[in-house]
DNA sequence: CAAACATACTGAACACTGTTCAACAAAACA
DNA sequence: TGTTTTGTTGAACAGTGTTCAGTATGTTTG
């Protein structure tokens, strides 16, 4: 039957349709100003058609949440012809800062909101999350096994990185940055989260040299 | 006049009885769960009165946001106890991430949550934030002054300091820790973390011992 | 003491929100 | 053509923050 095929075809264009409406809203509007009204409106269908294509706001959210992650990994795509693993470990921290500094929003969603993970469908695992830091302990490992960095897990300096770099990107978006930095820094916070990155992964190099 | 006198007594004590429901309500129920009615219903006032003692619901938020960051100060006394400038510098990681830990609900409230900044009446200082930091400060720049640490700038070495231990807070606060970290790590997840502060710390001390 | 006033408080309403359910129209099948 | 399945929706429910006219109480004044 090329009915239902076509069926199943319209079926998931419209979810599209609601995805791409749902993104562009909350883009526009911020986290808490995304309503399942606006969205509708904006496609020009009924509230309760997108509810049978999303089982609630929550998986939405969370449908909206794996959008975000699209765009990173298409953000971590020239990591793969960088050779050195170090020099890949430090990229790696600058296209993540650059990401949740270009989409702050699409962060906040990702690696902030606490109701994206609780809404995780059947308490499955967080796949786009898991890839993400996976990718990032691999890099990890690749340092450790060309004896550039000396650490007894990968896996736990790859979460102390991600923490590090995670702390300045949240405090960055959630307006705390602002608020406590001295004037005269503000200007170059991009740059100096850049330069705290480098000199926090240096500082893990084997031939780091004390200073002083 | 006396009269004029209790009057304003009684104002306090009622803004005083509200905020501690509000606390109270905060803590049991979550941020989201926290409404303006539910509150009003807890200290058996109209929530129309509510107005009369807060500008809005970012208001309320805001003084209970106050209370968290009086807890924390709380917490923060033993260390004038402590001489040694990087045994104090260390200690103030801990005790963080154990506020942190302790009171979930609180640190997202004063660290993750924009609309607690957003909301700063009148557009003033963070004060309590400036408070906590600047304390902060000091301590990095009483371990530069020994000559235990090096750094260019202590402003900006506390910063670093600071958004690794509140990654680390967030992360788990928000619920991406448990979703990311290997089984057999999970159970150490509050320890890990005390060393990967430990761990980042002591790679700024002057003495370092390259490893490997 | 009684009238005038000021203050503290509230009920009802408005404009929103997420979500559900019975009703409906249209397409697919017999 | 009649029946069944499918896709869509309007109306409603319970909840939210917030406002405003009105009330009731306590204080001050004539």
């Amino acid at each position: 039957m090329g009915v239902n095929d076509r069926k199943e075809r319209e079926k998931e264009e419209l979810r599209a349709l609601i995805l791409a409406a749902a993104v562009e809203v909350f883009l526009q509007k911020g986290f808490d100003n995304t309503s399942i009204r606006a969205i509708a409106d904006k496609i020009e269908y009924s509230p309760t058609t997108i509810y049978l294509y999303f089982k609630d706001k929550a998986a939405l959210f969370h449908a909206i949440h794996q959008e975000g992650f699209k765009l990173m990994f298409h953000h971590f795509v020239p990591l793969q012809q960088v050779a050195d693993p170090f020099e890949r470990l430090l990229l790696q921290g600058r296209y993540y800062l650059d990401f949740a500094f270009q989409n702050p929003e699409l962060y906040d969603l990702m690696f902030l909101q606490p109701g994206t993970m609780e809404a995780l469908p059947d308490d499955l695992e967080w796949m786009e999350g898991n890839a993400a830091f996976g990718s990032l302990v691999q890099n990890v490992q690749a340092c450790i096994d060309a004896r550039i960095i000396w650490a007894e897990s990968a896996e736990v300096l790859a979460f102390t990185i991600w923490a590090s770099v995670h702390g300045i990107a949240s405090l960055q978006i959630q307006k705390r940055c602002n608020k406590v930095i001295s004037d005269h820094l503000k200007p170059h916070i991009a740059t100096l989260a850049f330069e705290q990155v480098n000199l926090m992964l240096k500082s893990f190099r084997i031939d780091r040299v004390p200073r002083g």
